[in-house]
DNA sequence: CCACAACCTGACCAGTCGGTCAACTAAAAT
DNA sequence: ATTTTAGTTGACCGACTGGTCAGGTTGTGG
C-alpha cells in the first residue's frame, strides 16, 4: 500500500525507465568500471528485467556512450562560470567553485569521466580532439588576456587548467581515500567549505591573483 | 639465429618471468581495468602461455594485488623526498619533481593505483588505514611546523597534500587527455622540464613560500 | 646416471557474459 | 470495438572467462 498506483503515460514511461537506467549505469561503471560493470547487475540497481533495460539501450556499450555524454555536458555548463568575470579573482573563483560543486554531487560521473579518458578515451575521443580542445583553447587565451593586463602572474596557461581539473576532480575520483584519511566519514558540510577554499586559496596565491 | 640461446638457471628463471608478468600485467591492468583485463591478453603480452602464467600467480586477483602493491611502494619511497628538508621550498619541490618523475615513468602504475581507489580500494583498503594514514600524518605535522616557523602560509597540510598529489599524478592519469590537447604528441623533454617548473611555482608560491 | 623437483603447456571445464527472441500485456489510435 | 503500436519479460544461446589438470620437459642435487 505504501507505492501509489497512478497511471502513466506513453511519454512518462519511457523518459522515467531511461533516466532509471542511466542513473544506476552511472552508479555501476563508476563503482565497477566498463569492463567489470554487468547489465544484469545495472539492470537489478535500476529494478528492471535485463531483457527490458536492453529494450531500451541496445547494448552495454550504447548506455555507456551515453552515460559519459551525459557528464561530458555536465562537465563543460561548469565551464562556462569562467567567461564574463572580470578577473581571475572572480573567473578563477567561480570555477573552482563549479567544479567542486560537480565533485560532491556527481562523484560518480566524474569517476567514469576519469575511468574513460584513463583507459585512452575509446569512446569521446572525438570530443577531445574538438570540444574540449575549443574550450582549452579559448580559456588559455583569456587566462594569458588577464596575464596580460596584469591582473595575474605570468603562469603557463595550459598547466594553470590541468591543475584546476586534477585539483578539483581529485575530491570526486579519489574522494574514497579522502574519506579513509578522515576517519572514515564523508567530508561534512564545512570540510567541503573548507576544501573549497583551501583549493581557491592556494591556487589564486598561486597565479598571484591575491 | 637472432636469439641467443642461454642456459638459465632456475633462480633466473622465476625472477625473470614473474617481473615480465608483472610488468604486462601493470600495462593491460592500466588500459583495461581490473575488469577488462584478462589472463589471455597478460600472458600474450608477456609472450607466455596462460597456463604458464597461471603456475607463477595463483590467480588473476592475486596478480593484480601485487601490481598495486609494487606501485604503492614506488609511491611511498618518493614521500621520503620530503624529509630531511629544512623548509617548503627544498621539501615540497623535492617531492614535487620526484612525483612528476613517476608521473612519467611509470604512468601505468599510477592508473592502476587511480583505478584501485576509484572503486573503493578492495584490495589496498588496509594500506590507506595504515601506511597511508601514517605517513600523512607525519607529513601534515612537518607541514604544520614549517608554518609555525613561519616558512610557509598558513594552509591547511591536508588539502595541500591532496593538491600535490592531484596535480602531479593528472599528468599520468590524464596522460591521454594532455596528449591529445598538445596535438596528439606526448610531452617533449622540455615540456615535461616546462610542467614541473610550472608546478612548482604555482603551488610553491600558492603557499607562500616563494 | 638417476631421481626428484621445478617448470611448462595443450586440452579441457563449469560458470558467466552480452545479447536475442517469441510470446505476452497494455495503451492509444482508428 | 478493433487494430496497431509500445512496453515487458522468461527462456535461451554462442562466445568467452578464470582456473584446472594430466602429462611432458628440463635443470639440479646426490
Amino acid at each position: 500500500m505504501t507505492e501509489a498506483a497512478k497511471p502513466l503515460r506513453r511519454n512518462e514511461i519511457r523518459q522515467q525507465n531511461e533516466t532509471l537506467i542511466l542513473q544506476a549505469a552511472e552508479k555501476v561503471f563508476a563503482e565497477a568500471g566498463f569492463g567489470g560493470a554487468t547489465v544484469q547487475l545495472i539492470a537489478d540497481m535500476a529494478g528492471l528485467p535485463k531483457a527490458n533495460l536492453l529494450y531500451y539501450f541496445a547494448s552495454k556499450e550504447d548506455l555507456y556512450r551515453q552515460v559519459v555524454q551525459n557528464i561530458f555536458e555536465i562537465w563543460l555548463q561548469a565551464a562556462q562560470s569562467m567567461d564574463d568575470a572580470p578577473g581571475p579573482i572572480e573567473g578563477i573563483g567561480a570555477y573552482i567553485d563549479a567544479k567542486m560543486e560537480i565533485s560532491r554531487r556527481h562523484p560518480d560521473g566524474s569517476k567514469v569521466w576519469a575511468s574513460e579518458v584513463m583507459h585512452g578515451a575509446p569512446v569521446i575521443q572525438d570530443y577531445l580532439e574538438t570540444t574540449l580542445r575549443e574550450w582549452t583553447e579559448g580559456r588559455a587565451a583569456l587566462i594569458q588576456r588577464w596575464i596580460d593586463e596584469g591582473k595575474m602572474a605570468p603562469v603557463d596557461p595550459g598547466h594553470l587548467l590541468y591543475m584546476l581539473w586534477a585539483t578539483t576532480q581529485h575530491y570526486a575520483d579519489f574522494g574514497h581515500q579522502i574519506e579513509t584519511l578522515n576517519g572514515g566519514k564523508p567530508l561534512s558540510d564545512a570540510q567541503w567549505r573548507a576544501a573549497k577554499h583551501s583549493v581557491k586559496t592556494m591556487i589564486l596565491r598561486g597565479i598571484g591573483a591575491l
